[in-house]
DNA sequence: GGACTTACTTGACCTGAATCAAAGAGCGGC
DNA sequence: GCCGCTCTTTGATTCAGGTCAAGTAAGTCC
């Protein structure tokens, strides 16, 4: 009923638009979810990380465009056999519901970010997202960068060039060191969110 | 079990972190979702029309800030009282399901105004989306603006002065007109779709 | 080990939207 | 009917980030 499939990074899952026969979640590696529009802009509108999930039970073509950002295993159910499951198993429904919701929250979160961020706080914003995330995988104050900066500007709503300089900038302002183009590390990660303008974490390191 | 209550145009009805004991849906009027930084930009993440569903029948403080945008009236549930009706009728569960997906897809396509249109096109695009919600509710080509510029300016990324500007020069560009501050009208919904950057309607009027 | 290619960085310049600053325009209160 | 609100428009100016144009670095393919 279930089965895997994989993909090599840059290879294109789904067509926006295109029949969407399966369901899923991610196992391994990180996905883009983008839009884009006729002329040609395009907006990365979601990030899938390992248990993430894709895809609508209740429709039948895929809304974004989905693009492997590394190497990337999903599990996948067939449309129809998620819709039974669905039916059968309540507290399956139950944390689709939730997943959903945590999916939307997470959206708005990033609205305000595109909506009203400077460029500076949307880079630092990601790299602190990256590390925390990282960091609760057990790799703490450092990380490789699983996208291209090209992925970073349709992530933030910025152009290629701006997300490079801002990175420099970072760089040379001290908050965060790179390895390479891909590795970074944060020693003082306070700082860092303090520059993506969200110091609500507030709690004191008591 | 459920419950009325009303709030006029202008007053808080949650506070971002507030108690939340009531989930419920909107009867009537309008009312915004906004988050804000600690510096005082705020963002709009959500706008909220008769049939919307507010608040987490799984979560007990408030993510965001609910303002009533016109006189508005809510029927409410109890938290508690929300959750056993989940769990005893599975099929509004799955509506709630549903629901938050279709939210979901409206947010995602939200980022890409946020992030990729122009002020001209952001605009466009929030006249266009009300024009046609008052077409589908029997007023077409005409509608009242539920948002203040104010708001609209919350909602779009953009600010006041922004916003002014780019009706002015719509309506002297012909593409809409205005009776009031607060009324517009349309007679070429195409055109003004297209000024939105999204002609995907597509759909010939054969 | 050179010739491509792809990803990234850096610089110079420009422009769209923000900011700062004044006016209008309704509108409720008395 | 005038005062004092709040909401909106308009103008002048600034500036953050986009655009255009070169570089640089790191692979990969013969």
């Amino acid at each position: 009923m279930k089965s895997y499939r994989s993909w090599r990074a840059g290879e294109t899952i789904l067509l926006e638009g295109a029949d969407l026969p399966f369901v899923g979640s991610i196992v391994r590696g990180c996905a883009t979810l983008t839009r884009s529009m006729e002329d040609g802009r395009v907006q990365m509108v979601g990030l899938l990380m390992p248990s993430d999930f894709v895809g609508r039970h209740d429709r039948d073509t895929a809304a974004y465009e989905v693009v492997a950002a590394t190497d990337v295993t999903f599990c996948l159910f067939k449309r129809g056999d998620f819709r039974t499951m669905l039916a059968e198993t309540p507290h399956v429904m139950e944390r689709m519901l939730q997943m959903s919701l945590d999916e939307l929250d997470a959206a708005r979160d990033w609205m305000i970010l595109l909506g009203r961020k400077t460029a500076r706080e949307k880079v630092a914003t990601l790299l602190a997202n990256i590390l925390r995330r990282a960091a609760s995988a057990g790799h703490p104050l450092r990380a490789e960068l699983p996208l291209t900066r090209d992925a970073m500007a349709s992530y933030l709503g910025l152009t290629i060039e701006t997300v490079s300089r801002q990175m420099t900038s970072l760089r040379k302002e001290g908050l965060i060191e790179m390895q390479g183009h891909r590795g970074i590390s944060c020693a003082d990660l306070p700082a860092l969110l303090t520059a993506a303008g969200d110091d609500e974490d507030g709690l004191p390191l008591a």
